[in-house]
RNA sequence: GUCCCCAUCGUCUAGCCCGGCCUAGGACAUCGGCCCUUCAAGCCGAUAACGGGGGUUCGAAUCCCCCUGGGGACACCA
């Protein structure tokens, strides 16, 4: 009781709804969850919303899908409510309004009335100027021109440095002079207020105690402590976590290829290996390379997080997805797969009408040799249909007329082989091969040609007691032909 | 252009804060090998990095300065 209540650590994933949740904002959420759950402190998402032209409910519906895929959840949000809501910057335009007048009446901000145009060419001049020009605006002296349309600029005018011990990059010090003054309210009709002045009104009014967003908000904190000091409020503890990069080490964007969580949804990589993937793009535990989420919540300290930027890079996820795929228990990988067997090109109706153990079984012979889950079902086509079309490449060198005459003479014996079981059909074909002088592989790959149509697949005695004896039979009677 | 940030193998990184233990460690990828009915998985091995130059010091990947290179930001976008 005697105790001072700990300071309860207050983070926040802020995505403006404007596409699809990009893999960057991905880890920031990651980082910014991790700082949560593992100082017992709450995680709130905001949706940054006052670019209303560009947001769209799709692009919410999507973040929040996302998240909810990953598991990284969230104590308050525009689902759940919380204490300090609403949680969209659109339903909280009162709430800047009202900041903005304190501004205006304590003469830390005025009204402007340049025109766009007028803006533009100013700083196309400023742009070639010698000493870059003060003001942009010539508002705050001259007062606003009557009969024009009114923004709200704030009075940028501070000591000399503005600064911050920014938790990952380290000390961060810009002149004040660099800092023009800048708009926080537009002049259209519902006055919603920009970026860099909502995001610090809400910071403040929700408690945010951590600030933990991607170093290509470097540039905007410098103004947004302006702002907390203008408002009277507390600055919280910045974390700028380098970016992620494409392979051409320019911030990942749309051209680099997939850059959405939901497309690797798509292509079937679990939760756990973008998590685990991600989180060690920028940190480090050592030389801990696989984590669990209890692991990650015990060991993840954003000091830890490392300040130069980052490749993503596909391989290494693939690795990780395959390490995550061979962890997952059969059964679960069994229910996952039920997703991707129409891409994979599979009626879905010919899996369920199998029992749940044999899919199980079939799932053990590929956990192995997947790297996606899409991949998985993909090489288990064959165990529903007969392949569409044989790699001819295969054909030629397995199914030569050598290799259709042991085929016809393994036909017969399967035919009549009294158990049906990989080790009993594995003992019987080794007998044919050493009967004749032959090496297995001779008996093997024309089998595995002609039941799947290429040269790679699980071990073949597991696939034929898998496919059973009259499927058998007449996928390697079609390749025989009649007689 | 201006401001800011970054800099260890191709990639992610350990080491850097608190100089010697670094002949710079691990992982992915790549290339060999083993295993083997194919492919994987697994195991063994190889290639591969402190951007450059000045300092400081007995000693620097580690501290300081400059250069170079890369990136980010410069809106009534977020």
């Amino acid at each position: 009781m005697t105790s001072p209540e700990p300071e309860t650590v207050r983070v926040r994933f802020a995505p403006s709804p404007t596409g699809f949740l990009h893999v960057g904002g991905v880890r920031t959420a990651l980082y910014n969850w991790l700082v949560a759950r593992g100082q017992k402190g709450t995680m709130i998402l905001r949706i940054e919303d006052t670019d209303v032209e560009r947001s769209t409910e799709e692009a919410v519906t999507a973040i929040l899908d996302g998240l909810r895929w990953l598991k990284l959840d969230w104590d308050e949000g525009p689902d759940v409510g919380g204490p300090v809501g609403p949680y969209r910057q659109l339903e909280r335009y009162t709430l800047y309004r009202d900041a903005a007048q304190r501004l205006l009446r304590e003469g830390k901000a005025y009204p402007c009335t340049c025109l766009p145009e007028e803006l533009a060419a100013r700083r196309e001049a400023a742009r070639s100027a010698k000493p870059a020009p003060q003001h942009l605006c010539p508002c705050r002296t001259a007062g606003p021109t009557p009969g024009r349309r009114q923004a709200i600029r704030f009075s940028a005018t501070a000591r000399a440095r503005v600064g911050w011990d920014d938790l990952v990059q380290g000390r961060i010090e810009v002149a004040a002079d660099e800092i023009d003054d800048f708009i926080i309210l537009r002049s259209d009709d519902r006055e919603t207020p920009v970026y860099n002045f909502a995001a610090v009104v809400d910071d403040a009014l929700m408690g945010i105690t951590h600030v933990v967003r991607g170093a290509d908000h470097i540039p905007n904190t410098p103004k947004q402590i302006l702002l907390y000091e203008a408002l009277g409020y507390p600055v919280p503890a910045f974390a700028h976590i380098p970016l992620v990069l494409g392979p051409d080490r320019e911030k990942l964007s749309k051209r680099h290829g997939d850059v959405a969580l939901q497309a690797y949804r798509d292509q079937g990589y679990l939760p756990e290996a973008m998590i685990n993937y991600l989180v060690r793009l920028g940190w480090a535990h050592g030389d801990q390379e696989v984590f669990t989420r209890e692991e990650l919540i015990k060991a993840f300290q954003l000091e830890r997080v490392g300040a130069s930027p980052g490749i993503f890079d596909r391989a290494k996820l693939d690795w990780l997805n395959a390490l995550h795929i061979r962890q997952t228990p059969l059964d679960v990988l069994a229910d996952l797969l039920a997703p991707f067997w129409g891409a994979a090109g599979v009626d879905p109706r010919t899996v369920e009408a199998r029992s749940r153990t044999w899919l199980v079984q079939a799932v053990a012979l590929f956990v192995e040799r997947s790297k996606t889950l899409l991949e998985m079902a993909r090489s288990m086509a064959f165990l529903f249909a007969p392949p569409a079309a044989r790699d001819p490449k295969a054909e030629a060198k397995f199914l030569t007329p050598d290799h259709l005459a042991l085929l016809a003479e393994t036909r017969q014996a399967l035919a009549q082989a009294p158990d049906f079981s990989a080790e009993a059909l594995e003992d019987l074909v080794r007998r044919l091969a050493e009967a004749r002088g032959r090496k297995l592989v001779d008996y093997a790959q024309p089998i595995r040609v002609a039941l799947t149509g290429t040269t790679v697949s699980p071990p073949i005695f597991p696939v034929l007691a898998l496919l059973g004896r009259e499927v058998v039979l007449n996928r390697l009677a079609r390749i025989l032909g009649p007689g």
